[in-house]
DNA sequence: AATGAATGAGCGTTCATTCAT
DNA sequence: TATGAATGAACGCTCATTCAT
């Protein structure tokens, strides 16, 4: 069944050109003329792949939230200490930060539009991403405390999103570094404790 | 003598009634005919009032940037030690969860609607809303440390980014406990090695 | 009664205020809100002096259609001869150019708003307005015959419309002089052929 | 392979249907609702074909304005004497006496709309449209003098004019008659003159 | 007499979507 | 498979008009 994959291959090509185009424009304000045109293909055409513009942003999103973050946690990994981790993970925002501000935005449109029905049939895509980044924040500290996870993962969250409004004072390996020593403070008084 | 009315009163009044509507449908998708239906008056009557739906969001977004949140804070401070004021400000966050989430929305969905020209124009809102919290967050810490105001700032914005986007599993409460512990084991380590 | 007299005369002040805005943008194009401003007064005030858009176009279209047109023509009459009529005319036409075009987009614009219906209910002022013209173009012509007469107002007609459609190659008084000398001629061979 | 229907003929058939409409309600009251309908077309298909009502119209008066004059003059043409010309003149005017007058209606219009640095653009159209009547003008005289081409051409717009502004009395084969005895006496005599 | 806030139908235009080719 | 012409509902917005003050 060759045409059955190139067609997905085809589709997955498709969705990847229209990522920047929903990023900057919200789901409200983007049209189907403009994402073919992004795309480089009629509309019609856009119509062969996707049933609607609603089923195209879902396919969009379950694509980007499937994209392994295992392979970018490998640059982030191997590091000896919490402190130096902390810098690359710091450095690692600074170098990505478009793309993460993008993906925030895609994100954020996509719950905004999805009400609590379709909530509990999309919620399947939403855990299994949110599981992965767990796992990754867990393996990436060097800890297996859920909550930790949870800790760090809001923050990096939270940092984009400052960015993503405008705050330009905000300084990614500066805040990382700060919340190295937090971890690091805070883990050696639990074992102090524990001890 | 026409009817009188407070046209700056009134229009802030309207404002306020349609800040649930941008936050469940975004920008682009609002129409101004739901506006005008949401806040009780006709589209006739919403232009007499705003030049623009661009017009009328951005003074949304406005007015509520101008929302005094030392009003807030005041439910906040007073707590004797940083543990008890993380478990308030966890509660708090709790209690108002879906307002910071609405809020988020209208935010993100306003920034994104913003192209960097009228960013510079419009960064005077920004930058000011930006200092009063992290003045308050500077006072409800106790502290002066801009580096820290950012970073539990960072933090409180990430949970509800969290939540904003379906997370059900993360707890406010325990991880603002969490944040907690980590702040006095950070402080205490800063002040043992400052003495 | 004297309040109707103020009444009528504001009428006709206010109708004064708006010819060249009819003229410049055409009546579907005019809005109720300019005419008001252009007046100075209100949209209240508006409705309280002139029952529609409507009426009010017509009342205007009637003010300027009875503006006296023997007050003008004494400018031009007592030449001794056809020639120096003929080139005041053209002075007369070059001076108040504008004036006349505007009126002509205004009596174009309101002819075309008639339907045949209402035409034969509005004729009287045309037909009275027509054989004002008439008679005022026979006796700068120092002639009875109505068929000349018609002549000589469909040329000067056809002058303006010329330079009302930007036509600035045309030159009224080369054109008036041009009209005297077939005038001269015509008439000379006429009462030759007659005695 | 798309529907295969060639565009640009088809925005001319187009363009022929909605002439009578600005016609007779003119460019301000004309809905594009209305023209999509008279061209039996959606309002989309409309806006396919035309990017805005302004653009529809200048490209309407474009392709009136482009209309070969040359063979309406065939039919004037050949005349014996100025005497058969004027007659024939007479009667073809009386023959298309209502196209002439939408004519003049969407031409006046289109005056009326154009601001002066439009005209500026505009004005090649203008210019070459009325390079054309001259020259035809002074080819159905057999003269070419232009001061007398304009001439005759202002008498004809002049009579069309009186026409459109509901003026029955007016009779085009009477003038035209009268024109004709004019011009043969005017010239006789300057060929006298020159003689 | 005078105001201008209020109305909602209707404006020019765009939209997601369909379908003959 | 791919196209883009076609649709008509719905968009943001404006309009002539009304009416409480």
């Amino acid at each position: 069944m060759p045409k059955i994959v190139d067609h997905d291959q085809y589709r997955k090509e498709l969705l990847s050109k229209c990522f920047d185009l929903f990023a900057q424009k919200g789901y409200g304000s983007v049209t189907m003329r403009q994402i073919a045109q992004e795309m480089g293909v009629s509309t019609g055409t856009l119509y062969h792949y996707f049933s609607s513009k609603e089923a195209l942003f879902e396919q969009l999103v379950e694509e980007i939230s499937q994209q392994d973050v295992s392979a970018a946690l490998a640059e982030l990994e191997g590091k000896e200490t919490l402190s130096e981790a902390m810098t690359a993970l710091g450095k690692y925002l600074v170098k990505n930060e478009d793309y993460f501000i993008k993906w925030t935005f895609v994100w954020v449109d996509f719950c905004q539009h999805q009400d609590s029905e379709k909530l509990r049939h999309q919620s399947s895509v939403f855990k299994r991403a949110n599981q992965r980044y767990q796992q990754a924040a867990c393996s990436f500290l060097g800890v297996q405390d859920q909550v930790l996870a949870s800790f760090v993962l809001s923050f990096v969250n939270g940092l984009i999103l400052e960015k993503l409004c405008g705050d330009e004072t905000i300084d990614f390996v500066e805040q990382c570094t700060l919340l190295g020593k937090m971890l690091t403070a805070y883990l050696q008084q639990n074992s102090t404790i524990q001890n």
